[in-house]
DNA sequence: CAAAATATCTAGCGTTGATATTTTCTCAGG
DNA sequence: CCTGAGAAAATATCAACGCTAGATATTTTG
């Protein structure tokens, strides 16, 4: 089985080659410009071939989704694990996840506005997806009421935050500041 | 003069037919369905007229976007303008941005979600987007602590609970219950 | 060694946003 | 009532897009 043991590892090694190289054309010209031609040229395989992995272009940037969530539920549980003292776990997930959104905007962008289909709040929900979910809601610290639906109103002003600066729709300066008021009006009273 | 006149009247009405198509194709199948074909097939004209209005498809939903921001305004200073008690307004505020973006979603992918570079926070910026961002900050009631960057949180929050509901990463159900949370949250203490 | 299955390529379909060219219409002056 | 200039709108066309069909080369199986 060694020969299709290699060629199933081949085709494993293209699959990743082909969502590294999507993920880098983005980064380097934003998602418009990831034309399956484009890609198809830069991974030296004929267009075609992209649709033997994956059934669209939708899919591609789905599955580049699909490994931010994993970047981001560690990134958001590092800062959860030590125990830092209960009162700065907030801070800390908060400006993680807002330091995910910056240092990867285009992957954000795949996650959580480009419309790619992935179940949320669902059975079929990407595990990694669900344990960011949990990081913020651990980051809130125990016993307080609705703790699920406060986590849900902090990240619906997470990503307010991320994508209306992103889009400069509000200044980029005010960051800082943004983030403490978020932070103390998400603290327990 | 008067011949000038009408064309130039004549020239209005189709522009203001062309919003008005474009966002009734948008609101009935998707901004992906308004292509500049069907479009001018709506109107009953070629094609390239739509260039003589517009320099490019993304100025056409610019337009139709800067109509939202009127209707916006209007809506959120409805609650602002009754003296209802100083407790209620934000609810009131809040309640009607989310509403809006609910009726008209489309319009509010075209003003807030979608790349239309309308300059925000700036000189350039159109009068109804700031008087919406406006009824925000005097929502929030008088002698607060740095009431803008307050009110860009919360409208960063708002923002994220409309985009977040819209395209099911968070489910529909708990809107009220988010709602509340979020009043509580920016209330004064 | 032949047959079946798999992998890949070239070519092309139908659409898209945008533009270049050509035709049609409008309208003032003789 | 003509006629020619200029504006306005049409047709025709462009390059690029996502995606698929058909043909060919390669590998696996009987």
């Amino acid at each position: 089985m060694s020969i299709a043991e290699r060629k199933e590892r081949q085709r494993a090694e293209r699959y990743d080659l082909i969502l590294a190289t999507a993920r880098a054309l983005a980064e380097a010209e934003g998602w418009d410009a990831v034309t399956t031609r484009r890609l198809a040229g830069l991974i030296d395989y004929s267009q075609p071939v992209l649709y033997s992995h994956f059934k669209s272009k939708a899919e591609i940037m789905a599955a580049v989704a699909t490994k931010g969530f994993e970047e981001l539920a560690a990134r958001l549980e590092a800062e959860i694990a030590p125990v830092h003292g209960a009162g700065g776990a907030l801070r800390n997930v908060c400006a993680a996840y807002l330091a995910f959104a910056r240092a990867r905007p285009v992957v954000y962008e795949a996650m959580f506005v480009l419309p790619i289909r992935i179940k949320f709040a669902s059975e079929e929900t990407p595990p990694a997806l669900r344990a960011a979910f949990a990081a913020l809601v651990n980051a809130l610290g125990p016993d307080r009421q609705a703790p699920v639906v406060l986590a849900e109103v902090l990240w619906s002003a997470l990503h307010g935050l991320v994508v209306l600066e992103q889009s400069e729709r509000i200044p980029r300066a005010g960051a800082g500041d943004r983030l403490n008021i978020l932070v103390q009006r998400f603290s327990r009273d």
